[in-house]
DNA sequence: CGTCGTTACTTAACCGGTTCGGCTTACCAG
DNA sequence: CTGGTAAGCCGAACCGGTTAAGTAACGACG
């Protein structure tokens, strides 16, 4: 209603639209007492900046970008988007900076939206999620120079401001707990080989399971409960049957649980499940279920501050979050003595 | 980085800044021929609008804001916040509108959001989730005169614009459901009391119950799959035990299921579990869950048609969206013939 | 005492659009 | 031929800030 202006400020203290500016925003040309004057007057009037004024003057947008390239369904079954989503804007709303959400169907909208950000000066940087292997979103990030931290392994950014967990690290020590426990052959029920985390964890498998000398297959789906149900039909009716499967997701995992539990098997008796994206999901089944857990919450607001401290000058640099941990639960034991088929 | 200015295309046109902006809005003033030309001058340079500048000027922001006062945790866990969004997103992408979504803990600061808002210009309306009974929002609302819609039944709305499902025929629906199949002890396992869906359905489970003559019982909690467990075991351990459930929600279903197997009980069998808001989660489980289903996706578009509609001057009203339909699933059947401790 | 450097401002341009009053010009009725 | 009207366009103010450049006052210093 009020609408107050820097300029009221101006003239109730005496000064100059110019110096008002220079007082709110803490900058040198302006004496401690007027500025004093001015921030005293601004609360009592209850001014707040005007952020398209701001903007337009200023050429920032206080305002970050997230692309979601995925389909509204995968963004209602996964609870990770909306944990990273939280992460983010728990950074971003003490700072008054707003995120610009945008949910598109492919990689090539995606595109087309950084594109249209960066020419609209919409947003001062992006956060890249879902990264690729040879992500074609790099090369056009970099003309396009806009700021941006992508969430995903260095081996992937090419050289980009990163933050990442080490997905090989917790595939090896999801494959050391299986292996202790006995299981000789192993099943990965894995999101789509063309996103960059799933390739890192492939290797790492592939590298793990030679190490161990474990008997290993890799089925590769898009991340989402029926695939992961349809993968773990195929793993507990191929030959020889796999006594643990480690998933790319919680969501396939819990999907996975109920395929076993319909089949009439039992966890962890007849077979070991291994979650990743440790969710209240993991923790709600019956069995509840061992899984590689990370915070997504702090994830997003790791990035977030990554992505601020680019916008402050840092260096680029990539930068390790964490790496997720093995959190034991009650759907990973010894394997069967007797196989099944075996 | 081109930078193009509506100035740069007045210059190449040779017409004045201003007829170029009546050309590109569609407004009288300017001839066909000439507004032929702007526009393609405009599509040569790849002109795109400055939103800054535009909203500084028109004193529209071309935003809408969505506060959702929870705790982060239940963000994640609740996948019927991501649909919701989602479905926000699917409409404000095509009319390129923009979401500011803010997370916040909440009512006050909620209120808080709203007036800096206001204040500041940033949204040109608001859309309102999880309705309280006599929501102290609506008054501020009103009083800053942001335009809102309402996420919720019109007996909640005050008079305000609202989008609803109707949850009491829902209701009415769940349990002529489990009195048909001869259920005669039943349990509510319900959201927190102060949320208006939540005392919708409490009021047409008190007279539902009544009318068909079920000896009936209510548990409140905080939606969160921790609360849903305890209230669970609850009902399974009172006396007479209930044989069906009605959940809230889908995911306090799951882990009410998981209660249900940890005691060595099965389902349908033992006890028959209804959930709401079918997500994915109802169709991964083992049984599968009897659901109250509904489009969250679409409901979270049909709610920001409903806001673009009041911003283009419609008048406000109250529009039903849909009533969840019953998805009969594994978990409900006929109540066991001999009664544990009952 | 003149000069130089600071400090504390003021002034005004600028960001990129929108919008309104007014000026031309063409056309038509009287 | 004149007066009125409307279409088409121009110029400029304006939205609410930021910021470079200019200025007045003042103290320090050779």
């Amino acid at each position: 209603m009020s609408r107050v202006t820097i300029k009221e400020i101006a003239r109730r203290c005496g000064v100059s639209q110019g110096a008002v500016s220079y007082a709110l925003n803490n900058q040198p040309g302006v004496s401690e007492a007027t500025r004093a004057r001015v921030l005293k007057v601004a609360a009592e009037l209850e001014w707040v900046p005007n952020r398209a004024a701001r903007q337009l003057s200023a050429a920032r947008s206080e305002t970050f970008g997230l692309v979601l390239a995925r389909t509204a369904q995968t963004l209602i079954e996964e609870p990770y988007f909306m944990g990273f989503v939280g992460g983010i804007e728990s950074v971003l709303g003490e700072k008054s900076y707003a995120l610009a959400l945008q949910v598109v169907a492919d990689l090539d909208e995606e595109l087309a939206t950084y594109r249209k950000w960066a020419a609209e000066r919409r947003v001062d940087g992006v956060i890249v999620v879902d990264l690729r292997v040879a992500d074609p979103r790099i090369p056009v990030l970099r003309k396009l120079g806009l700021p941006a931290v992508l969430v995903g392994d260095p081996a992937l950014a090419d050289g980009m401001p990163c933050a990442w967990t080490d997905g090989a690290a917790a595939m090896n020590a999801a494959l050391d707990h299986v292996a202790s426990l006995g299981h000789r052959v192993v099943a990965r029920v894995a999101g789509p080989p063309e996103f960059g985390d799933v390739w890192i964890r492939d290797q790492a498998y592939e590298l793990a399971t030679r190490r161990l000398a474990l008997s290993a297959s890799t089925h590769h789906t898009d991340y989402s409960a029926t695939q992961g149900a349809t993968a773990t039909r195929d793993v507990l009716t191929s030959n020889p049957r796999a006594t643990a499967i480690i998933y790319d997701n919680d969501l396939m995992a819990v999907a996975g649980l109920s395929v076993v539990q319909g089949l009439g098997l039992r966890t962890p008796d007849d077979i070991t499940l291994v979650a990743w994206d440790d969710s209240a999901l993991c923790r709600i089944t019956h069995p509840t279920l061992t899984a590689l857990s990370h915070n997504i919450v702090g994830y997003g607001a790791e990035v977030t501050h990554r992505l601020l401290d680019l916008l402050a000058g840092a260096t680029p640099q990539s930068h390790l979050y964490s790496t997720p941990l093995l959190i034991i639960r009650d759907s990973s034991g010894p394997p069967p003595t007797v196989r099944l088929r075996g």
